[in-house]
DNA sequence: ACTGATTGCATGCGTGCGCATGGATCTCTA
DNA sequence: TAGAGATCCATGCGCACGCATGCAATCAGT
């Protein structure tokens, strides 16, 4: 039995008013404290998590929500202006582009991280015992699974 | 007592896979279906709210987490030219300037809010019994209620 | 009433985005 | 082994944003 349009409306205010000033305070915090962008930290935390290294192609496919493939490009030639990653050619595939996570990008993510997790555990953990946190994450999991379902 | 540091991040990941594709299809969808983007309709739903006319601060007000004032002050211009609103000086404070609803106005934002409306159902109704949804949004509002109070 | 501060809004400028497209490389098929 | 099509990435263009600033109207203190 489905809930009424109401109900859903009401959900959604709710959602948008926990999502949005927390987006907003870590967006913020990471300019801040870490000086970047959060595409930028995105970014970096796919290639930390990928070992170091990624084709540009593979990190579109990760960022899709957030970027187009040009608007990727063009984040990834401003962090490599930056001197936070390489740009080189795929050696087994010259359309190809591999980015390469480089010390001072690490460092930066690793700063990042700190700063990141911090926010989310301000926001997020400070305000929820642990009991209380697992149910509200399990039902917003649920929900997403049902979403992606129908 | 607090949640770990690692449940906030779960947390915070299950609220982005809820919110941004819900945000992402609702943006869609009134752009297709209402021919409008997301900023206008938030700016039509609050003048409507408030009779039909309002002073482009106090919009700003409500307004304020998506937009500078010179971003607002555009996207009413940008309205105005659409036929959607008009633009006048204040009657009685001729530095500010009232927006009022125009016809086109209101039944644009008409036929958006049902778009709106069932991208909502669609996505946060359907797949919720009435409780689950009362429960997740209780759970969402104190949430949202002590990241303000702290 | 006069002067300086404040308020309300608009504009200049730089930046980042998406869409459409281009150029280079690879793949597949005949 | 051509040649057509697909794939990967970059660039041209237009647009919307935010920050800094400008301008006009109002307010506050004397």
């Amino acid at each position: 039995m489905a809930s009424s349009p109401d109900a859903a409306q009401r959900l959604w205010s709710a959602l948008v008013d926990v999502y949005q000033p927390v987006l907003r305070d870590v967006v913020a915090v990471l300019e801040r404290d870490a000086g970047i962008d959060s595409g930028t930290y995105s970014a970096l935390a796919y290639l930390d998590r990928a070992g170091g290294r990624m084709q540009l192609r593979d990190l579109h496919a990760l960022m899709r929500v957030r970027y187009s493939q040009p608007g990727l490009s063009r984040l990834v030639q401003r962090m490599e202006a930056d001197g936070l990653v390489d740009r080189r050619v795929h050696p087994e595939d010259r359309r190809g582009t591999v980015v390469a996570l480089r010390r001072a990008g690490r460092d930066r993510f690793r700063r990042a991280h700190e700063v990141y997790v911090g926010a989310l555990e301000k926001h997020l953990g400070r305000n929820l015992s642990a009991a209380a946190a697992a149910e509200l994450t399990d039902a917003l999991e649920a929900l997403a699974a049902r979403r992606a379902d129908g």
